[in-house]
Order: structure tokens, then sequence, then C-alpha cells
DNA sequence: CAGCAACGCTAGCGGTGCTAGAGTTTCGGT
DNA sequence: ACCGAAACTCTAGCACCGCTAGCGTTGCTG
């Protein structure tokens, strides 16, 4: 019993391992950087053995996003939770999860951009996503007015990706990001 | 001087085969089935003839999104120019933008979310890409208000591209399309 | 201690974007 | 009219990608 426990914790670190390795090398280079034959070479084991863990490339992608989602709605509750009025909330929310975005682009990308197939049709990643999205809808609520709070959560939820992959991709200038955060807060708060 | 403008005409048609080939089968089959072996297939020339015509094939896509531009500007002008009123011309717009992408998939992405590097910076992009901007800002203007015109403008479009690209990659039903396109445009014209 | 099962390795497959160098065709000057 | 030069397109190949078959070793179990 002691060396198959001992076995199966060698391994589950080594799926940590791997999951980190990944992680640390996308947001250092980007996920082009991130190769089955690198990400290998950095835990010191052999390529197939990435496989005996994960299904593919894409499912390592995909458990660096489920981290990332626990991340981005701690960030959003803290952000909300300090925040000093209900109105104060949704400008607070909506700077954290820009900042989110800005600051660990990589992670960004495999949560919202990359990664399409697996993790939304997954177990745990609904719970961290959910919760994530619970704290804009619990942000929105006050300004939701008679409109149905999914509908407005989502499409304000909409705003924030666009202005973030937007300003990300260079099709807008990094140094209007904060009249335009203003406005896209205003114009759902009035 | 004949022989030389003939070779000139046919080099042209032949870089125009290239542009409609990889449009035709991004669009027929997604970005990743497009390759150079293929689109050298297509067009009846080896490979190493792209690359006479284009630096490589980001600037293949980039010359397909060009295209691209110019037809979403069309399809905005027009949805404005037949809009019974300024509140309805926002509300055509919005709709004209988020069809374009929806029907255009693969161009939309050339257009917004790949070939980053390119399209930007070059010469005959601006035109057609500020003509777009250009009917959504004027679309925009009567419901600016005191804000800045640009950043309103922005900010808009960094909804419908939200709402587009997070609906394409599955994060958003497909089914509440609708009413989260009247909930942009409600709470911009207010 | 023998047999077996689990494990991680080397080697390789088919694919990618891209390029060097050879071979062919066409042009321009004598 | 011919021949050297320039322009052009091809074949072949490079280095890399994600992924996998099959072998050899290791360590557990009866």
């Amino acid at each position: 019993m002691s060396t198959q426990t001992r076995r199966e914790r060698e391994r589950a670190e080594r799926e940590r391992a791997i999951i980190a390795a990944a992680r640390d090398l996308a947001l250092a280079e980007g996920w082009d950087a991130v190769t089955t034959r690198r990400l290998a070479a950095e835990i010191e084991y052999s390529q197939p053995v990435l496989y005996s863990h994960f299904k593919g490339k894409d499912a390592i992608m995909a458990a660096v996003a489920v981290e990332g989602f626990a991340e981005l709605a701690d960030a959003l509750a803290t952000a909300r939770a300090s925040a000093a009025s209900p109105r104060q909330a949704v400008a607070d929310v909506a700077a954290a999860y820009t900042t989110f975005a800005e600051q660990r682009p990589a992670l960004y990308d495999a949560m919202f951009t990359l990664a399409v197939d697996l993790p939304f049709a997954s177990q745990d990643v609904p719970t961290d996503l959910a919760r994530g999205f619970a704290e804009l809808a619990d942000a929105v609520r006050p300004i939701a007015g008679d409109d149905d709070l999914e509908a407005v959560t989502e499409t304000f939820w909409s705003g924030l990706h666009g202005l973030v992959t937007l300003m990300r991709s260079g099709r807008l200038r990094r140094e209007g990001h904060g009249r335009r955060l203003a406005v896209l807060v205003d114009r759902f708060s009035r």
C-alpha cells in the first residue's frame, strides 16, 4: 500500500509540474512557445509521458485555463467585496477583469480565446467559471433594471472581453483604455 | 513591352488566384485547412511560388482580411443608409456587424483575431478599415451625448466584437444573441 | 525466485511553414 | 540567327510540430 500511494503521489506531483511548466512557459513566452518537446524537457521526462496524463496538448492548456478561472473569480470577488457602493462595484469589477486579462494574457487566452473544446463540457470547470460569472452578475444586478439579468451580464461581459481582446491585438490603442472602460460602465449604469 | 505587360498581368491574376483560393478554403474548412501545400495545389503551382507573391502565410491571410474590411464597410454602410431613424441606425448597424461575423467567420477571424502583424501598419488597409469604423461612428454619433465620440464608438465596437467572439467560441449560447444585442444597443442609446 | 504488469524510453510517422539550389524558359545584344 | 544572361519555377529538403508504436527496464506479486 505504501509504495502504491507513493507512486500515486509522485504521479500527481508530476501532473502538477506539467501544468505549472505549461503555465510558466506560456506566461513567459506565449503559447506558441509551449511545445510538447519543451514541456517534456522542462519536467525532465520524455514526451510520451505527457500523454499518460493528458489526452493532448489541448487538454494541458485546458488544465491551465481551469486554474485561471479560479484566479479570475477570486479577483472579481475581491473587487466586488471592497467596493463602497453598488455603482462602484460595477466599475471595480470591470477594472479587475481587464487588469486580470492584461497582466496574465497567456492565461486569459487559454481561458477565452483558445482551447475551445474541452473545458466547457468538463466537470469542475463550470464551478469556477460559474463563480466568476456569478460575481459579474451580482455586480450587475443593481443596474439591470427591467432587463433580464443573465442577458445584461452576458452583454456586459462581452463588452469587457471585446475591450480586452481588441486592445491586446493592437486594434485599440492602449492609452484610451481607461476612458473606454468608463464609457462601458457608465452606459450600463445609467 | 507587350510580353512584359502580359507577364505582369498573369502575375497579378495569379496573385488574385492565391487570395481567392485562401479565402474559399478558409470559408469552407477554416483557416487550419489552409496550408501552403493545399494552396499551391489549388492554384496549380508549386509552394515556392507563393513566396514570390507574399512574405509568408500571414501575409496571405492579411490580404484576405483586406478584402474583408471592404465588405464589412459596405455592409455597415448599407445598413446605416436604409435605417429609418438615427436610433434604428444603431440597431441596424449592430445587427449588420454581427451578421457579417456570423456568416463569414473565417473572414472575421482573419480580420480581427488572427494575423495580428501586418495589416494594421500597411497602407491600403486603414482605408477600408477606417471606412468601416467611420460608419460605426456615424451611427453612434447621435447617441454619444457628452462622451467623446471615438471612445464611445470604440467601446460599442468592443461590445459587438465581444458578443461575436464569445458566441462563436461557445462561451455564449447562440439562442440569446438577439436579446443580448438589444441590450447592448439599448444601453448605448438611452 | 520466476513471471508478470506497469512504466518510461527511443525512434519514427505524417504533417507544418519555409528555403536553397538546380533546371528551364525567355529575353536582349551582337 | 545565335548565344550569354536574366528571370522564373521546380524538386528536394530543413527544422519543427503533435502524437504514437513498440521495445527494454524496473519493480511488484504469487
